[in-house]
DNA sequence: GCCCATATGTCGGGTACTCGACAGACATCG
DNA sequence: CGATGTCTGTCGAGTACCCGACATATGGGC
């Protein structure tokens, strides 16, 4: 890890893969977080895959300059201490969620979150990509896509999402997506 | 959170509550962490519930005093974010592997950190408390921990779990005990 | 020794999801 | 225009797990 990368327009997700090949997101960053938290902890690497959602703009900054200020316990370390705070709670829920909750609730957390991040209803995904997301079969994927289509909740058409009714997405989300945005609303109000 | 806890002989589990009432474990904490990171990333509460697994003895510090002495930025500030990079690790881990593995695969890698957590292959749990850290049906529960005992494994009794055959467990989990171990003994080797 | 709370075993119906496969719809490019 | 690769819809067999219920076993207390 030789850059640490403060998202601007873009979002970024954090992959795990499993030994068979299949995959699922961990956590899904934007601009209130850091691409490098690894750096301040000391640990350098992370066992898991980052990978840009879409075309988007981000500073960077080197890891020994991000390691110093930090390490000057000012109004920087706070807030990157802060960020650690919520995503450990994303971490934490994310678990819950995929123990408990169906695909269908699931990816409408998802959509949700990415709408936040990204700050528009237009996203840019395949059933495919959303399949990894969540770590489930396509067909799942499918199935709950479909369903949040013929609710009128989102439309999609080959891999371009739009978000139609996004009070109807939170009603029909589990209750992991407040309880992840609550926490990052302390730190980060928008 | 008036106090943080590092545990010595204690082990603790931090709970997530879904609304249905139901649970499942997002961490397991034993001697080479600390309970009250909240406390020095500033948020000062978690929307978890921490229950010690069984009598133990642990030393509590201020919270004030665990701020300040992190503030300092020596070695204590180190081994904090060490700990909480591998927090990040066990919950991200964790997340996959409530989405990908089985429960019988699920309950090997609980007991193989119990285990190490305790020192000891003398576990107490009921298999009613098992599923609430799994967060699975006790019914699944049951079945994973009789498979476990045929196999011949373990041997539990009454709310006593003995290990019989760690190396067998290690084959039966998933790679997810692996992962969060090595990640831990980077910085905390035994 | 008996009673009772606790712990464990089991069963059947129902559901969500997996896995592989195939087909149709659509956009792009030659 | 036709060909090709991508995206989406669907299907059937199989599986893991849920949920409630009930039965059995066990140990401690009276």
């Amino acid at each position: 890890m030789q850059w640490a990368y403060f998202l601007d327009t873009a979002s970024v997700s954090i992959l795990s893969q499993a030994e068979n090949g299949t995959s699922i997101e961990v956590s899904l960053v934007g601009s209130e977080g850091v691409i490098g938290i690894p750096i301040v902890l000391r640990a350098f690497r992370l066992p898991y895959r980052v990978v840009v959602q879409g075309p988007g703009t981000a500073w960077r900054m080197k890891a020994d300059a991000l390691r110093k200020e930090f390490d000057r316990c000012g109004r920087f370390h706070e807030l990157l201490l802060n960020y650690v705070h919520t995503l450990i709670v994303q971490l934490a829920q994310s678990s819950a969620c995929n123990q408990f909750h169906t695909t269908r609730q699931r990816l409408c957390r998802w959509l949700l979150a990415s709408q936040d991040l990204r700050g528009s209803g237009e996203l840019r995904s395949t059933q495919e990509s959303l399949s990894q997301m969540l770590g489930v079969n396509r067909g799942s994927a499918n199935q709950a896509a479909g369903s949040l289509q013929r609710a009128g909740l989102i439309r999609y058409h080959r891999g371009h999402i739009t978000i139609l009714n996004r009070s109807g997405l939170e009603t029909a989300a589990c209750e992991c997506y407040r309880i992840i945005r609550t926490e990052a609303d302390r730190f980060f109000p928008r």
